[in-house]
RNA sequence: GGAGGGGUGGCCGAGCGGUCAAUGGCAGCAGACUGUAAAUCUGCCGACGAAUGUCUACGUAGGUUCGAAUCCUACCCCCUCCA
């Protein structure tokens, strides 16, 4: 291919987001002469999503930024099966409500990076319930069974992993990449969708379905895969002291989130700014070449970046400030968690370690224990060894408040009240 | 349905009558060094308690025993082979 690549496949292979792709060439030729219908399924197993969906959402994004559509597909049917993919053991079955509630949480996070107008690329938001509830079985099996090779199911790495490790694996999540599959059929019908992205792990079910299309409907379907992204030292990205990092608010609030882009390693800086960033090539090239320490500039920008396009201009602002306050000054910043507490308990002093379970930074009292034992507990930035030191009024600052620290890097403010 | 193997702390995985809150590894937390990085080193890592300590835990329910994760019985679940 000599021609000029579309922006689309331009943007996903400069930025990092191509791993494997079933016809590069044709998908190329196919973006560049009109608008692409594409389309990557997420499962509502959890009232949100984690970073380990945000390369997903940002090929999305960078999708209708390149003048195409994008299709967010909610796994409301899928999800009753429960895919296989990477997972030891069958996952827990959710019933409809379950479903439903974590469909609305989910929801919430797309309006943040999609767009849902009514344009040629507004964002369209389907559930596979849709269908795939209403399937007869009789039916589905003659017209689509009928394609799909048990024999190469098998050797599935989703399937085998479980066989060879001899962990169970019911037929009904064997049901599984044969559903998958016909989303992507049935989302050609009614879209006109020519394209299924996802993580590299989904790569078999997207064949299948590429597989499918042309047989059952004789259409040219593509798939496209992004590469797993692990740290820099290998570790599986996306997790945090508290857990996965979460992209709303209310499992995750911004600081902390603004926290986990800013604590990014020095090695993974650029990666992480073009994938999870929409700042042009050439920024992120001058960035992630500052020397040494400097790299930290740059992981400020990438935090308040990422941390923009998931809550917003402003809350990204708010949390770089009130990082700035805790880390450079040393003092207290608006967006440190604030726990309130009745001035008459102040008043008698309660123990040192129940302040540090009540303010969120201990999981029991033997934790903030063991914390304070270990030297890493500090009052207003004071440290102390004596696990019963009282935390009273006379600890309060001139606004009422009082800092907690466990560690350098988790605080807590208590407020008298 | 039959035969055999197995279910141990967030995960993996030892232990197979007392010295077991249970070896080890991973993950996690804190400290040191630094740059809110990585690597490295050190400490911690069931709950409650100021503490000798108390409680809860080795699939579930009983039992034997001075004493059980360890032995017995029943049940549940998983795996393999046979039908």
């Amino acid at each position: 291919m000599t021609e000029k690549r579309s922006s689309f496949i331009e943007t996903m292979l400069s930025r990092g987001f191509m791993h494997q792709c079933t016809d590069l060439d044709a998908l190329d030729e196919l973006a560049r002469n009109g608008t692409v219908v594409a389309y990557i399924g997420f499962d509502c197993t959890a009232d949100s999503l984690h970073v380990g969906s945000l390369l997903q959402i940002m090929a999305l994004r960078w999708l209708q930024q390149t003048g195409h559509k994008p299709i967010v597909l909610m796994g409301g049917g899928t999800t009753k099966v429960g895919d296989p993919s990477g997972k030891d053991e069958q996952r827990k079955l959710l019933d409809d409500e379950g479903i439903a509630r974590n469909m609305a949480g989910i929801r919430r996070i797309f309006d943040r990076f999609l767009s849902f107008d009514d344009g040629p690329s507004g964002a369209i938001m389907a559930n596979n319930a849709d269908w795939l509830d209403r399937l007869a079985y009789i039916p589905f099996l003659r017209d689509i069974g009928r394609h799909f090779s048990v024999n190469r199911m098998l050797t599935q790495d989703s399937v085998k992993l479980r066989l060879d490790r001899d962990q169970p694996l019911s037929f009904l999540e064997f049901n599984y990449m044969v559903l998958q599959a016909y989303d992507f059929v049935e989302l050609g019908r009614r879209y006109g969708c020519q394209l299924q992205m996802g993580g590299s792990d989904q790569w078999g079910n997207i064949v299948s379905g590429v597989d499918l299309g042309r047989r059952v409907d004789n259409r040219a379907l593509y798939g496209l895969t992004t590469p797993l992204i692990t740290t820099a030292s290998g570790a599986k990205m996306g997790k945090t002291a508290q857990g996965a990092v979460w992209l709303n608010e209310e499992r995750l609030p911004a600081f902390d989130y603004w926290q986990f882009w800013r604590n990014t390693e020095d090695a993974d800086v650029g990666r992480f700014l073009r994938l999870f960033t929409d700042l042009p090539l050439a920024e992120i090239a001058r960035l992630e070449a500052m020397p040494g320490s400097e790299i930290n500039e740059a992981k400020k920008i990438l935090a308040t970046e990422a941390t923009a396009l998931c809550h917003g201009r402003a809350a990204a602002e708010a949390a770089a400030e009130t990082a700035r306050k805790v880390f450079v000054e040393g003092g207290i910043g608006g967006e440190l968690p604030v726990v309130e507490i009745a001035r008459d308990a102040l008043a008698n002093g309660i123990p040192a370690f129940e302040a540090l379970v009540r303010a969120g930074l201990a999981a029991s009292n033997g934790e903030a224990r063991r914390l304070i034992k270990g030297g890493g507990a500090r009052v207003n930035d004071e440290a102390f060894a004596q696990e019963t030191r009282a935390v009273s009024l006379a600890d309060l600052n001139a606004d009422g408040i009082i800092k907690l620290s466990a560690g350098k890097k988790r605080h807590a403010l208590l407020k008298a009240v």
